[in-house]
DNA sequence: GTTTGTGAAACGATTCACAGCT
DNA sequence: AGCTGTGAATCGTTTCACAAAC
C-alpha cells in the first residue's frame, strides 16, 4: 500500500473521533468543512487525507457521517480487538493497565510484567503482574499483536528484542531510549520528559 | 527568533542526552556521524540542526562535548527550574507526579489538584491532592510556568482557560480533546488513544 | 585527511484553486 | 448553488555535496 504520512493518520483517527460526536448529535451528513473547524485544521485537508483512501463523499452534500465513521475505523484497523502486552508495572505501567480509554478502543491488556519481586503478584485492576522472566511462555500463549514498554531506559532494547523475537508486530515505547526493531515492526515512541524538554524551549525563546 | 520545527527541538533534546552519555564516557569530542548514529539520524541532519544556533564544532574534529552540552541547555531553557502544576489526579496524573524523571530534568511539580472528594487529600510522593476549585488561589501563590492536564476531555477546555488566566505561559495536554490557548501559550499534547491506533493502522496496513 | 557549515537539490506535506458532480 | 476530488503551486524539511577550517 502507498505509504501514509504519520500526520495523516492521526488526523484520521481524529476526524473519526468528531464524526462519532456528530454521529450522536444525528447529523447525517458532515462537509470537509464542519470536520476542519472542529479538527482545527481545513477542509482542503481533510479532504486530501480521505482522497488517499478513496471518494467518501458526494459533492454538493458532504460525506455520510455513519458510513464515514465505518470507513475510517476499517481503514485504521479498529474494526477489531488488540491483545496487549505492557512490560514494567511502575508508575506509567500500572497506570497504563488502569486506564479505561485503551479497552474502549479495542485494545485489551492481557498480560502485564515486572522484575521487580516486590510487584510480582500484586493486580492492577484484576490483572497479576507476572514475573519478566515467563515472558517468552506469555507471548506464546498469549499471542499478543502489541507491546508496551515502560521499563528504565537501559532495559528497553532487551525488551524490545525478547517481544519481537516471541512474535509482536508493534510496540509502544515509553521508555526515554531509541530502540531499534526489524522493518516490520511497527514503533511509536512517546517520551514524557521530551515533551516538557520541547515546552521549556518554546518558553525559552521569547 | 527564527522559527525552529519542531521536530528539530525534539531531536535537539535527544542530543543533549547522548552529550551526557558521552560525557560520562570521558569523550572530549564528538563528531556529527556519532550523535547521529546513536540517535538514529544522520550527520547532515544533526550539523543543520544546530547550524540554527550558531557554530559549536571545529572542522576536522567535531563539537566539544562539554561546551555543546551547556549550550544546548542553555538553548532549549533547561539551565533553570520550572515550577509545574498538574490538575487532574486520576491514574496518569498521579504516576506523573510520582515519575522522578522530570524534578532530575528541572522540573518540579509544586501543586496536584482534583475535584473528586475522595482524591482530595491524599498524598502523592509528600504532594496533598489540593481541591481543585482552590487553583486560582494556588496559582496565585504557588506562581507556575507550566500546567499539566490530566482531567477528563469534556473538563480539560475549562481547566486550560483558568490555568492560561492563572499566568500559566505552556501547557502539556493529556486529556483527549483538542484544546484553544492564546497563541502566547504553548501547548503540547499527549494523546495515548492516538499512538495505539497509529499501531493500529500500521498492522492494518499489510 | 577529517569534519564542519551551508547553499542547492530533492523530497514531502500543505494549501490553492477550480473542474466536475449532485 | 454547494461541496467534493485533485492536479498544480507553495511551503517546509531533509539530504546532498563541497568549499573552508583544522
Amino acid at each position: 500500500m502507498r505509504k501514509i504520512a504519520d500526520s495523516t493518520v492521526r488526523r484520521l483517527s481524529l476526524y473519526l473521533r468528531y464524526l462519532e460526536e456528530f454521529e450522536t448529535e444525528g447529523q447525517a451528513t458532515v462537509s470537509s468543512e464542519a470536520l476542519a473547524t472542529r479538527g482545527g485544521t481545513t477542509s482542503a485537508q481533510v479532504r486530501k487525507d480521505l482522497s488517499f483512501f478513496g471518494s467518501f463523499g458526494k459533492r454538493g452534500l458532504g460525506y455520510p457521517v455513519a458510513e464515514l465513521s465505518e470507513r475510517l475505523r476499517r481503514i485504521l484497523g479498529l474494526d477489531r480487538r488488540y491483545r496487549v502486552v505492557v512490560v514494567g508495572a511502575g508508575k506509567i505501567g500500572s497506570a497504563l493497565v488502569q486506564y479505561r480509554g485503551f479497552r474502549q478502543r479495542g485494545f485489551d491488556i492481557v498480560a502485564l510484567f515486572d522484575s521487580d519481586p516486590s510487584k510480582i503478584g500484586r493486580a492492577y485492576d484484576g490483572l497479576v503482574v507476572r514475573d519478566v522472566a515467563e515472558l517468552e511462555q506469555a507471548l506464546r500463549s498469549e499471542t499478543p499483536d502489541i507491546g508496551i514498554i515502560v521499563v528504565p531506559g537501559d532495559q528497553a532494547q532487551a525488551v524490545s528484542e525478547r517481544l519481537v523475537q516471541g512474535g509482536v508486530k508493534a510496540v509502544l515505547n515509553f521508555a526515554p531510549a531509541p530502540l531499534h526493531v526489524p522493518e516490520s515492526v511497527a514503533l511509536k515512541n512517546v517520551n514524557l520528559a521530551l515533551e516538557l524538554e520541547a515546552l521549556s524551549f518554546a518558553l525559552a525563546s521569547r
